[in-house]
DNA sequence: CTTTTAACTGAATAATTATTCATTTATCTT
DNA sequence: AAGATAAATGAATAATTATTCAGTTAAAAG
């Protein structure tokens, strides 16, 4: 017996992920995703019943993604200015790196694939994030705003420098991240 | 003879709008559009040759649509931080009221339907607001940042609340509008 | 080395969607 | 009021895309 060759659905995510960056979910066809992939299109029904199945998994795998990556090496013992940049710049590496995951997501949002529910259980994958910022009110370090507020406005912002630098292919520099940085933090502190 | 109906080219335009604020654009067909707009799927090829067309005229649409906007009451020679306000002002307006607009153009953003030239043409639509923030920098009141960081640091934030708002469907009154101001205006100012 | 099993293939089929067109209807002209 | 013309209709057709499946291949077991 040929045994399931699990990177396969790896190689499908991923020329999901480059299609969909560069077309958008409605320019993508399954034998597109086959052929990007590099095998025929009825192999990629053995991973996935339907094409709504692929979309739905990758979504979920990439919402996993990135709330792994965003609470990598955060201390919630530390200073509330070093902990919050510390998830600042995790994010901010995320999306950089895996600037397709984020497209998807966000092209998602507006899709038949995607419920009500699943859109609203993402939210709360980011507590820790919340209580950070819940902290960062406490302590009088931040505005006195809503944390939807606090959040949105630094990652909205922080989203379309990113979608700018790629599109354009500028090279992110350390500099230039701790500058993004500075004008996300001037905004929203005290 | 029968006199076209131009008003029912706002209809398809509205319904359009409406449904892919709904389902995405991955999610429309020409049936679901003349039947929201409340005709037969025939009468939309009478005034548009195909679905490209339809898409791409209502995108020129919506960019017409805001740079009309964004630009109203602007007076280029008020002080610096009160002309900036105005733009702001009109450009939080405009997401609020066209809501529908801001998620089509995102949507067209990635998409087959639009060629690189025109998402180029676009930007250069915002030539009055660039000139301001050069302004700004000139007279050291805002952080000497490249224009577009500065663009997308405010529309990014700005758009994501929007949205938030709009599906959570919080009313945003005047003091939220101007706490909204204020962290744009900090993250920015020198 | 043979058998067995399930992956893999890609052409065939099914389902969906875009587009057309014969017919009907509404408005304008005379 | 009748004729002319083009809009409007929606069922029929064409095109595209999702999904299946009969045949083929490759790995594992004995």
């Amino acid at each position: 017996m040929k045994p399931k060759d699990e990177g396969k659905i790896a190689e499908i995510y991923a020329a999901t992920l480059t299609l969909v960056k560069e077309q958008g979910l409605s320019g993508i066809t399954m034998s597109m995703i086959a052929r990007k992939a590099g095998f025929a299109t009825g192999t990629v029904y053995i991973y996935f019943a339907n094409k709504e199945e692929l979309i739905v998994k990758l979504f979920d795998k990439c919402i996993d993604d990135y709330t792994q990556h965003y609470f990598t090496g955060y201390d919630p013992s530390a200073p509330f200015k070093v902990a919050f940049h510390t998830i600042w710049m995790n994010m901010l590496r995320h999306s950089i790196e895996r600037f397709d995951e984020l497209v998807f997501i966000e092209q998602c949002f507006h899709s038949p694939f995607i419920s009500d529910e699943t859109r609203k259980a993402t939210k709360d994958r980011m507590l820790p994030w919340r209580e950070l910022i819940e902290r960062g009110k406490k302590e009088k370090l931040i505005k006195q705003f809503d944390y939807s507020w606090i959040m949105l406005f630094v990652r909205g912002g922080m989203r379309d420098l990113v979608k700018h630098c790629t599109y354009n292919q500028l090279k992110i520099t350390n500099e230039f991240k701790e500058a993004m940085f500075e004008m996300c933090w001037d905004g929203i502190k005290d």
